[in-house]
DNA sequence: CAGTGGTCTAGACCACTTC
DNA sequence: AAGTGGTCTAGACCACTGG
């Protein structure tokens, strides 16, 4: 049982969390077995009840732990942990959950005025112009889905002149780093054939189906940061999902 | 301002979260705008900063609200506000949201072996059986989905005899009215064809895109409850999701 | 009944933002 | 310097679960 350091710069409940993290994964707490109680944690890392309380409330949130009123908190089922419930993660990052290597190609990067639903999105005004990049995302090599990204023009200029890092890596590992920080993202699936370019770019059968998503991202303030136009081919890519269900 | 009362039952922070939400919906308090601070708060309602901070965390969580240190508390966009981030509504509520009429059909509510994949998914037994209901869903009297629910047997035989109660409502009511309460679902989502029973069905052209979900619900033990199989052509349903990003 | 988590209080000190 | 949210303490009483 490890202790916490009181002269580490991050806090105790934090600090916490990352041991109990360690515990799951490690599997020294397994599947539906109770942690130690609260209490228990108390007398154990010398901390508060609040503290230990607020490491396990967002150990809760994030879908490693569940509590009975009653009876104890609870280890979820690895299937509840493997993906952080309900949040949305980056493509490259979850092609590496799947044991993929995530790579890419910069096709295009330009600079243009956008189609008026392109425009709308990112509630330009008539002068604005946006950020176009055009990628092809592979996966262990092969081309996976052909991705067309917009940002708006002014705030997106420093991301603009380095684009090229954002071939194979993550565009919004990118963006962050320029301040541009994703807090919420907004999707659109359907079903759809491909069109000819992407036939053309992902040498795909003409008559394949794929998903077709449209992806707005927002900061924290609501301003639209990024919008995504992408297809995947149903034989290279599937969508997975974990969604914790409403509460209530 | 509303004074929260200690005799009701409902917990103090609770009070506090649905006086803040009625406030923000009404447009007292607007986007972008700083509610009042935390020892504001304190004062004006009379109840400590625990509790104050307990009701904005959860309100955070949820999407109302933003935090900026040193600066404020803030109400989220509108559209951030939209869905509770991150959260999986039933289908039928979705619709609501959309300001559509859900409804449906029962065609067939029948006690079977079940495909191999189906019992997998299940993870039931040699002798168990499943509950396979087949249903045609629709928005304001359109059909928009062919549906096919697998839940398993002994669990699901109340739900079974009740069947017909979810022909146009939600199915996970009818289970959660029987104590099969999904905490956490699963989704696989490609684009395909309809096949001939859908093309049937729903009355669309052969050569329609659509998506195929299928979803495995999982209760707060991990145990699957529902396994479901679904098309949405892409002419009369598009997904829609809202998510917060994953923070670092 | 003892033990669990759920709610609540009244303080404290800190880091960050703004002026 | 003043005001904000972030962290933390040491208590308290309650509602729920189990033997």
């Amino acid at each position: 049982m490890p202790i916490l350091e009181r002269s580490n710069p991050l806090p105790l409940y934090y600090q916490l969390k990352e041991v109990l993290k360690q515990q799951i994964h490690s599997g020294h707490l397994a599947p539906h077995t109770a942690i130690p109680s609260e209490p228990e944690l108390v007398a154990q890392y010398h901390v508060s009840r609040a503290t230990v309380r607020q490491a396990l409330t967002e150990l809760v949130h994030e879908g490693l732990l569940y509590r009975q009123h009653g009876r104890g908190t609870f280890v979820c089922e690895p299937r509840v942990q493997q993906r952080v419930a309900s949040e949305l993660k980056s493509f490259s990052e979850e092609l590496r959950r799947r044991g993929l290597k995530p790579g890419g190609m910069l096709l295009v990067s330009e600079l243009v005025r956008g189609s008026q639903h392109v425009r709308e999105q990112l509630r330009l005004n008539d002068e604005e112009q946006v950020v176009r990049l055009e990628r092809i995302r592979t996966a262990d090599g092969e081309a996976i889905a052909y991705e067309v990204n917009y940002l708006p023009y002014p705030r997106a200029m420093n991301v603009y002149q380095r684009a090229k890092e954002a071939a194979d890596g993550s565009l919004y590992q990118l963006m962050a780093s320029e301040g541009m920080v994703p807090y919420m993202a907004e999707h659109v699936f359907k079903g759809d054939k491909a069109n000819e370019r992407e036939i053309d770019l992902l040498k795909i059968p003409a008559d394949e189906c794929g998903m077709r998503v449209e992806c707005t991202t927002f900061d924290e303030t609501g301003a639209p940061i990024s919008f995504t136009e992408a297809f995947y081919p149903s034989s290279r890519y599937e969508f997975q999902l974990t969604l914790r269900v409403a509460s209530k």
